[in-house]
DNA sequence: CATGAATGAGTCTTCATTCAT
DNA sequence: AATGAATGAAGACTCATTCAT
């Protein structure tokens, strides 16, 4: 493992010092992937400069606090999911559905949706002080797309004449797929994939907005 | 804090040696209370000890090791959770829909779904190794439960001649918005409750199965 | 050094577990004695476990913190020197001067004035953090000293008639004379001593109160 | 706090490249600033330099190490006492009693008599490792006004023709004075001053050598 | 001369586990 | 069965020192 952290650190002529913002997101990747391999509780200062190849008072220097790196690793998966659905959406189409389909599709992404990142989320989920710092910097992200949900789902009513569907049900509802699915995901990778979630998702809306939706063709394996 | 503890338990007359299974569940008990209170990784022997009002090397003695007694405190709540919507399932009339109706509500059941034992769940999910637990113990009943709602949601469509619904999607859906609610409980326990998890349920089955499922009533409260 | 400590140790069939106090006092002796070794700062649980011959845990058991166990040590510094000084104080005849030279001589009794001793309490006097540990602990002790020297001296005056002393400014000349001569003990352990120190309080007095105090016999030796 | 400082120090054209000299000065002087706001323990490279204004690296390159640091500012405390009392003791006028005034006057005159030297002083007392710097440099400067204060002793007891009083004798009772009141004056700022240290030995040398020194006029004020 | 990022040995503290009583 | 003192490995954090720029 020290072989292959020197081998990745001198294959580019790794400069001794580098500029605080290389430092600090090169740390945050680290912590990262060292959640993803040994646990947020099995994550130590030692775990996190070791995978970045870096001497352990590093940490400190930078990030003052273990607590603090990993707000600051939190913040970023926060706000690269953030952006990433924000521009999904606005690159989509004029169409309610298709920004909402935008919106849905970011949360699967390979980008996004990847074991390793569910895991840091999940992570912070699981304890009590970070869940109070998942609601100190996340909070609003997520009302922000509750929101944007709701008016979709309050366009696409109008346009199709739907009867009886409450956006902010359906944009409620979606929020709990993304949590459950990406959980699923994260406890049974093997049985349920990114896939399914997708799937899953587009026959609810098919089934609540039939002409803006159109059902999944049916798969033959067992989802 | 220790006088207090030993007083109150002397003042009924405790019996100084208790039989083994009264012990595991009371350390248990104090297990979840202590997960509650500090978090997952806020607990520690002691404060397990110190809940339960006993020695700290009784839970060595009944347990072995500390991982033994979180899975058995695991354990103890899949089994509890298990009973529990089986019992309601068993309870309830005939109909294939008051049937996985009695599923959903056992999900949500003031029981069940109390903010501590959640606590627990999302715990367990937090820690690649608890995960790993977790599928040990609690595969089965997940797989075993997913069965029994593909089959009543078949029965459902058969009955309703729904087209186009897809039975197992509908279980895995509900799967996704059990685990999905009780996260958003978890985070948001203001925002949302047990109550807002049911009616999105209800509405999502009464959208797919209009004659089986009533739409929930209009509320004026926010949420 | 293990194996002298273990030979120790076994030495007098030591029990596995001893009381609580009796731990206590066997760590602050070993504090003591840390610090008379390796200085104030340069004592670390380490240093006081080995001296101790217990593990490195056991203070944190007992005491806490190493702040607290400082302060315990202090503490009993300041407790073994109060006692002292008012056990001489009352063994004394009743002359006040009797009184006093009592208390002057338990600051330079062998069992109060030994090197290892005054190391600590300069030690605390070094540190602005441990000045205020002092100021907490030892302020009303020596506020009680003074009060009691004002009152001898000024017995000694009324019977001595002597004019023009007055007996504050005695008292607290003594508290600076204890305070300088254990510096002096300190810093210059070979040119000074006890008895050097003694004399000198001896021959203030009997330029003060020659009725009552004698001069000390003139000596040979230097210094 | 980094920019501020910068900001304030090029306000007046700071010189980039300072003078040895004039660097070595401001890190002492930023030294015995540290060790006054944070005690010897507390003080670190970081909060000496931040004191400085300058920067980390720069200790080491003007004094290799901290060890060097702290020796020289003692040193550097030492000569300046140094040169007072010696300046003060040329300044008088011939007479002895005049000259020993002096070196009393000096060891309590404001640029001397500072909280924040005398910290400095006492830092160096409670550690072992300091004392032993103290030793190496201080040694002979005391020695040297010992026998100064011996001799003007001396010649006061000649021309007083005061019996029974012992010049080493007294000289070492005013050395343990300065220390024990500028232990005072460290740990009971408010309770006992520099006037109060001054009008004591004032007292004191009126009582052994009448005719040379007055009485201090009584005072209403406590203490 | 000067900077400040980087290093890593050393500290305090926590806590699961052991074991004499 | 039950107790709780004792152990010691492991973790977060500090900080003097180094060194590329």
């Amino acid at each position: 493992m020290n072989d292959v952290t020197k081998t990745a650190k001198s294959a580019g002529k790794p400069p001794r010092t580098a500029s605080k913002e290389v430092r600090r997101q090169q740390l945050i990747e680290a912590t990262i992937e060292s959640i993803a391999k040994h646990g947020l509780a099995g994550t130590t200062m030692t775990t996190v400069t070791r995978e970045a190849g870096l001497s352990l008072g590093l940490v400190n220097f930078h990030f003052s606090t273990k607590q603090n790196l990993l707000e600051e690793t939190l913040r970023y998966l926060a706000e690269e999911h953030h952006q990433f659905w924000k521009k999904s959406y606005e690159k989509a189409n004029l169409a309610p559905e298709a920004k909402l389909a935008a919106i849905v599709a970011a949360h699967f992404h390979p980008t996004i949706c990847k074991r390793k990142k569910i895991t840091v989320w999940y992570g912070f989920f699981g304890e009590s002080k970070s869940r109070a710092s998942y609601r100190k910097l996340v909070a609003d992200i997520d009302a922000e797309r509750l929101n944007l949900s709701v008016r979709l789902c309050r366009d696409i009513i109008a346009e199709g004449g739907y009867e009886n569907v409450d956006p902010e049900n359906v944009a409620m509802t979606l929020e709990g797929l993304y949590d459950g699915f990406w959980l699923n995901i994260l406890i049974y990778p093997k049985e349920f994939t990114r896939f399914d979630a997708m799937r899953r998702i587009q026959e609810y809306l098919a089934s609540l907005f039939p002409k803006h939706f159109e059902r999944p063709p049916p798969t033959d394996c067992k989802g």
